[in-house]
DNA sequence: GAATCAGAGTGACGCAAATCACAGCCGCTC
DNA sequence: GAGCGGCTGTGATTTGCGTCACTCTGATTC
């Protein structure tokens, strides 16, 4: 990838946006490219941080693996998205684990050089403050989701997010353009694979939407919107 | 409260803290004082920002609230301690809402104010990081506790932790020297007011602890740990 | 086309914890 | 001291959902 592209691609980036190309010329040699297979673990809660992390294509969930092996998925994070950036500026451990989905091409700048930029660049630091401002916005969703919502709801409630931001519109509804198992929706909202499944034919057969394997499209926005009690 | 004094407590303060005192006298004048009675609500949930505090004295609760009026709380904030700092910041609305649990003195700095500050000293947005790190951490361990733990382990862990945070050595064992109803502990841990009467009950049968009315004394801190699968 | 296997559907069952419904129990004020 | 209102404790009941134990489906490989 050239050096024009990746100050491109570093335009689109939510700490990098609206930098100037000089300051983005000084970044882009410490970006390293990396491919990954699809489930490739790219660092488990409780390393220690090395690096700063971008994704290039593909997606990288990040979630946190109870002592029995469930998973509480976090976020799905896909192109021009970041992760890692919470060690990566106050030195502690990483707080979940990152997981490629499938084939994957990500950036990473380690600790040290991104540190030095941002010493350089103090602006940075605003933008910074501005992205875990929203990471903990969506903890705290996530939190009262869990707390207050039942399953059916925050099921829901996934897939209208989903619909948002992967929809494709069609003429039988919004189609979710996201290939995810029954066991990652699970995951997802906090429950069981068997949950979802039963969850989600109650919705089919209540009209809110259609099942094709892993493709569901949604009929009825509004009716999923009062079933989320949203 | 003098400007020497005002100085000293923000030195204490996690934002301000290794700032010179020609620093520190920069923002000394931007305090402004609140004397609140208890159960103040300082700002509700999806207020927008228009202020950064700090408790001075007593204790402030930070929580969500569901639409039946169930509450999740978020942390209980005493001397020293700053909220209402991810709005100022983002400028998105309060995610939370904040309210007094006793009589509080607080301190507030209106966000155009603290703003300014940040921008003179950018060094500032580096601390400002490293809470928000902070409270990130803190709020992914609460989607855990949720997602992982059950009610009778996510409370016997909030009694190890009151006993770190306000714990005072008796021959007896630790007593938690903070005054908390059982509501109060079951809006903290996630459940109602009842099971918390019962679960703390099946500890003190287990020779956990020891219970005089709002009271508690860990007599034996290892089996409590063990109880909370720590 | 048989064999294999991961993912998906389904019913039965059990259990943690919420809810409901009361009955004490202090600390108030009048 | 009677009455009152906010906290507690307690049993009985209900329920949401996880778990278990299968079967079924549709890819993939031989």
């Amino acid at each position: 990838m050239s050096e024009a592209e990746k100050r491109e691609y570093l335009k689109r980036t939510p700490v990098f946006r609206g930098l100037s190309d000089e300051e983005l010329d000084e970044i882009v040699p410490l970006l390293i490219e990396r491919k990954l297979r699809g489930n490739t673990v790219v660092f488990h809660e409780g390393d220690t941080a090395s690096a700063f992390y971008l994704v290039k294509t593909g997606r990288v969930k990040i979630y946190k693996v109870s002592p029995d092996g469930r998973e509480q998925v976090l976020a799905i994070l896909s192109d021009g998205q970041i992760f890692g950036d919470v060690p990566t500026f106050d030195g502690g451990p990483y707080p979940a684990t990152a997981e490629t989905m499938d084939d994957t091409k990500i950036f990473l700048i380690p600790r040290e050089d991104l540190l030095g930029v941002v010493r350089r660049h103090p602006e940075i630091a605003i933008k910074v403050i501005a992205v875990l401002g929203q990471r903990l916005r969506q903890a705290l969703e996530l939190v009262r989701d869990l707390s207050f919502k039942q399953v059916p709801h925050r099921l829901a409630g996934l897939l209208l997010k989903l619909a948002d931001e992967y929809g494709e519109e069609t003429e039988k509804g919004t189609l979710i353009n996201l290939s995810l198992s029954r066991q990652e929706l699970a995951d997802i909202v906090g429950t069981s694979r068997e949950t979802v499944t039963r969850e989600l034919k109650k919705m089919e057969r209540n009209q809110l939407l259609r099942i094709d394997r892993r493709y569901i499209t949604i009929t009825d926005r509004e009716g999923l919107k009062r079933w989320a009690r949203l």
